[in-house]
DNA sequence: TAAAATGGGTTCCAATTTGGAACTTGTCAA
DNA sequence: TTGACAAGTTCCAAATTGGAACCCATTTTA
C-alpha cells in the first residue's frame, strides 16, 4: 500500500494523517500557530528546501487548512493563513508538544512554556471526558462502530487502490 | 536541513516528530493502541512494506515507546507493547483522530466513537486548561521561555548538523 | 538609467526513502 | 522430508527529499 491511500481508508487516524501525516507538514503548522505567514519566513524558520515548502503549502491550502491571503500594494503578494479547520489543530500541536516537554526536554525543563490569559498562569492542557469531565486515561475509553461506520464490500479495498 | 536533525532544535514539537513524525510510525501506533501486537498483524492491518514496518518498530524501541516482550515457547517469538511512555502519546492519538471525525468523515459521521466507562456515555475528549479547567483556545495562550530555553549560542547552528 | 534586491516560486540533479517481491533462519507439525 | 510459521533481510525500481541555481515582475539603490 502507498502511504498517499491512506486518505481512502476507513479511519479518521488514516484520513487525518493523509493530511497532516507527511514529513514537515506538522513543523509548517507549528509555524502558522506562532505566527509565521511568508514563505521565506517558513524557509528560514525551518530550513526547508524551497520546492518542499511549496508542495506542503499547496497542499494544505487544497486541504483547507491554509488560505492565501494578498497583502502589500503595488507588487500584491500573498502570505498564508490558518483556517478555522486548521485552527482546530491546535489540540493536536499541544498534545505533541507536551509529549516532548515531559520526554524529550534535558534535566532543565520544557524549553517554551504557555500562559493562560484568562487565568493568569502557566499551564499545559489536559485532555478530560466531554460528559464526565474527568480526566481521560486510555485504559477507561472502549471503541465502537459509529454513524460512518462502513463494513468493507468485498471489492472496496481494489476500488482503493486507484 | 535534513529532516533527521530536527531531534536537535530547541523544540519540543521538533523534538517529538523526530521520533513520531515519519510516514507510517503514527499508525503503528494506532495500531498498538487497539491491541496489535505482533509483526505480522501490523503488517496485514497497516499494508506496509516489511522492511519499512521494521525499521519503524525498531525505531519506536531505540526511543522508548515500544518495547519487545517475549512469548510463546520452543520458538520464543517477541512482541511489542506500548511503554508508559508509548502510553502517554494518547492525547496526541485522540486529539488526531477527533480532528479527522470532525473534519475528514463523511455526512453520516465518525467511522468509530468512543466510550468511557467511567460514565458510560459515548464521548469525546476535550483539552482543558490544568489551572482554571476552562476549555483551552489557542487565541487564551501566551508562549514564554521556559527552564529549558536555551539562547543560541553564536556557533550551534554548526554543531547541530553533526 | 542600470544594477541589485525582494518575494514567491520553478527546474535540475544527486542522495535518501519507499514499495514490492523474494530469500533466510529456527522450530515444529504432518 | 516437506511445509508452515513468525520475524526479519536483501535486492531492485520508483518516488520523495535536499541543495543549489534560475525565473519573473516590481521597486529600491547607486
Amino acid at each position: 500500500m502507498r502511504w498517499r491511500d491512506l486518505k481512502n481508508e476507513d479511519c479518521s487516524m488514516a484520513r487525518t494523517l493523509s493530511v497532516i501525516g507527511d514529513r514537515w507538514t506538522l513543523m509548517v503548522l507549528r509555524d502558522c500557530f506562532v505566527g509565521v505567514r511568508r514563505f521565506e519566513q517558513f524557509e528560514a524558520s525551518l530550513g526547508i528546501t524551497r520546492h518542499v515548502l511549496a508542495d506542503r503549502l499547496k497542499k494544505l491550502v487544497d486541504e483547507g487548512v491554509l488560505t492565501k491571503v494578498p497583502y502589500g500594494e503595488a507588487p500584491v503578494r500573498e502570505e498564508y493563513r490558518l483556517t478555522e479547520r486548521g485552527f482546530d489543530l491546535y489540540p493536536v500541536m499541544l498534545s505533541i508538544v507536551q509529549w516532548g516537554d515531559r520526554h524529550m526536554a534535558d534535566e532543565r525543563g520544557a524549553p517554551i512554556v504557555r500562559r493562560h490569559k484568562t487565568c493568569g498562569h502557566v499551564v499545559e492542557g489536559r485532555m478530560v471526558c466531554s460528559d464526565c469531565g474527568e480526566l481521560l486515561d486510555a485504559r477507561d475509553l472502549t471503541v465502537e462502530p459509529g454513524p460512518g461506520f462502513a463494513p468493507q464490500p468485498a471489492d472496496k479495498k481494489k476500488n482503493q487502490a486507484r
